[in-house]
DNA sequence: GTCAAGATTAGT
DNA sequence: CTAATCTTGACG
């Protein structure tokens, strides 16, 4: 079993994590069961100028995970019906994070189904709140230590062969900077990428991303 | 205390 | 297009 990505991985720009986590696995155990899925889809959310952030207005109650240390889950309740998972980077007290928003199943399909109680014929994990669903992933995981590898943790996966897509995120308000930055990333034409309106657009192409947490 | 709005989803 | 469902954060 490979190790969690270090807490190096994280402390850097939400801007560049968030393409370089394309690719890389999220595990849960569950009652001893592994559920695991490959990252096809994320937003970056930054701290002090995007106003799409949660952490705009400076630390709540609800988001401080967000200004903790990075390597860190901020897990949210939205719509009052769906949990969302976000990955902490960047400096402490920044309040930058990733939004996960897709996943490719991988590991422990049945027991992700049965999680879907909703819906579990559908696809499982396309979507930032169905991911969180098929993973049994709440509020009680806000500030949870990705780095443990325990309850939550992320493994690095292989190099992506598909390109990486950039875009505008999904779902935001705010300002001419929060609508229209291309903070979205995405694996072109992957099938569990989120049913999005923008995944039509014109896409961006980026780097080909190390993903290794390769040390020159 | 009151209240509008929300980084979504499934169903009409 | 809209309901579901509830916590947060702003205001007083």
């Amino acid at each position: 079993m490979p190790d969690p990505l270090p807490r190096a991985f994280y402390t850097r720009s939400a801007l560049e994590v968030a393409p370089d986590l394309l690719g890389n696995i999220l595990v849960r155990e569950l009652d001893g069961h592994r559920l695991a899925g490959r990252i096809v889809e994320v937003e970056a959310y930054l701290g002090g100028e995007d106003a799409a952030s949660h952490a705009f207005r400076g630390p709540t109650p609800r988001n401080r995970s967000m200004f903790g240390p990075p390597g860190h889950a901020y897990v949210y309740l939205i719509y009052g019906v769906h949990h969302c998972l976000n990955i902490v980077t960047g400096p402490e007290g920044d309040g930058q994070a990733v939004l996960i928003r897709a996943l490719e199943p991988l590991e422990g399909v049945e027991l992700m189904r049965a999680n879907r109680r909703e819906a579990p014929d559908r696809q499982l994990t396309n979507g930032p709140g169905k991911l969180c669903q098929a993973l049994a992933i709440d509020r009680r995981l806000d500030g949870h230590d990705l780095c443990l590898g325990e309850t939550l943790w992320l493994e690095p996966g292989p190099q992506p062969g598909e390109p990486i897509c950039a875009g505008p995120r999904v779902g935001v308000r705010g300002d001419d900077l929060a609508l229209n930055r291309a903070w979205r990333f995405y694996l072109k034409g992957h099938p569990d990428v989120s049913p999005a309106p923008q995944n039509r657009l014109p896409c961006t192409l980026t780097r080909p991303t190390p993903n290794e947490t390769s040390h020159d």
